[in-house]
DNA sequence: TGGGGCCTGACAACTGAATGGCAGGGCGAG
DNA sequence: CTCGCCCTGCCATTCAGTTGTCAGGCCCCA
């Protein structure tokens, strides 16, 4: 079982066994592969040593404890992995000291799964953005995200900002499904508009990049969300297999 | 299963010497493993007989230009390879034309070479990703809970939200029984149906997935639960070790 | 060993939610 | 001032989840 396959590499320092399991299983349940330290020394080795694409960093820890770690990740390995720390409710107020030590994002413990992965999803696109300009490719279509131009089969297709907002995401996670949550929440922040104009975007989404076209991309994943894939090439490969 | 070394293998086809030793000594600093040609016809032979991670392909070459390198890998040697395309600024419009080709990334000469290592990188994980296969396995019944695909046997199945949530549960908890009561709080949290609506998914659930095939995988247990399993190969076991 | 009650399989039909489609108003940028 | 884009609301439609019913099977107890 190689971890290089994978899209994501998640180093979890984590004493509570408890904890460092239910999160580890989730997440790589969500196909991310994990590495794991029980105590702040290992994980500042493993942190200095490789490339991770987050670290879960646990505050209270034996060895070095969570800001020690984070603060020699920065300063001695010079390492810009962005820290998502794991804080109990008593120790709140040590969060502002997390930030400082250099920290990315933290968390209340107890927390829900799912608000951790939203966490490391968006810290693991926050910095990728800093490696912007990319081509982004499902089937025949394409976005420079550097000239924010899109060609669908050759063909120059006018897309709204917002419009390329969406689209960007859904070429990322391709041919994941990503719910309309998700979506919500990574294109406007925290200020969600009340009605879902989501909707509306993807609809007008499908009108330019889908439409004039025999082959459909984007697809409606009922009551899961949506995904930007070629079924048709899909379906082929997994044929292939047999 | 070749890619679990961590260094990457990469291909550099340019003609330039002096850019060739360049980008050469800085890649193999990095840990990378290098081949090199310095013409079209070259690059191909080697491209297409050899797995390598990322191929960086001039545009401009002797013999046969990075355009056509880039065609015939993908249209006639069927390979998948990243590439990422070398371009002088005054020839930056055929960057769409390098992309029609199957170029997946470019980046405009002269470039820094820190530059051309993050693209390298995020190309060799974006490859990995596609790979990537967040699965359940029980018997020949797989399911990606990324892309929330099932097959058995190498067949799509087409499973209904909830008959996707139940499998998950039943196949990560494979080969136990769970209780009806379980699934149901796992399923629907607090507010449980009034009636057992769960008997009606399972059915479903088995209609899909069992009832196509031979060998049946959900089994009932009699007021008990239900488990997920292939009776064959666990009797089969079993009776090796009598 | 026979019977009654509980559990399960197998539908069909109903109901509500999610989605697609669209047009018009508002607002900011040029 | 004008254009373009975003947001909003509405209706039509599709789709999944739930419920009710009935027949058959399993289990336990007498």
């Amino acid at each position: 079982m190689s971890r290089e396959e994978s899209s994501g590499l998640i180093l979890l320092v984590e004493d509570n066994r408890q904890i460092a399991e239910m999160v580890g299983e989730s997440l790589e349940r969500r196909g991310y592969s994990l590495d794991y330290a029980t105590d702040g020394t290992t994980g500042y080795r493993l942190a200095s040593t490789n490339s991770y694409d987050v670290i879960v960093l646990d505050l209270m820890l034996p060895g070095m404890d969570g800001l020690a770690v984070c603060r020699r990740l920065r300063e001695e390995a010079k390492k810009a992995t962005p820290v998502l720390m794991l804080t109990a409710r008593d120790t709140l107020n040590d969060k502002l000291i997390g930030l400082d030590a250099g920290a990315d994002d933290y968390l209340v413990k107890p927390f829900e799964i799912r608000e951790l992965e939203a966490r490391i999803r968006a810290l693991i696109r926050r910095d990728r953005k800093q490696v912007s300009a990319q081509i982004l490719k499902v089937s025949d279509l394409v976005l420079d995200t550097a000239t924010l131009k899109v060609t669908r089969g050759g063909q120059t297709l006018a897309v709204s900002p917002i419009g390329l907002k969406l689209l960007a995401i859904l070429m990322r996670e391709s041919p994941r499904v990503i719910s309309r949550r998700d979506i919500e929440r990574e294109v406007w922040g925290d200020m969600l508009p009340d009605s879902d104009t989501l909707r509306s975007h993807l609809y007008n989404l499908r009108k330019v990049i889908d439409k004039p076209f025999p082959q459909p991309l984007l697809h409606t994943i009922h009551s899961a969300g949506y995904r930007l894939a070629d079924l048709d090439s899909e379906t082929r490969s997994s044929r292939e297999d047999h």
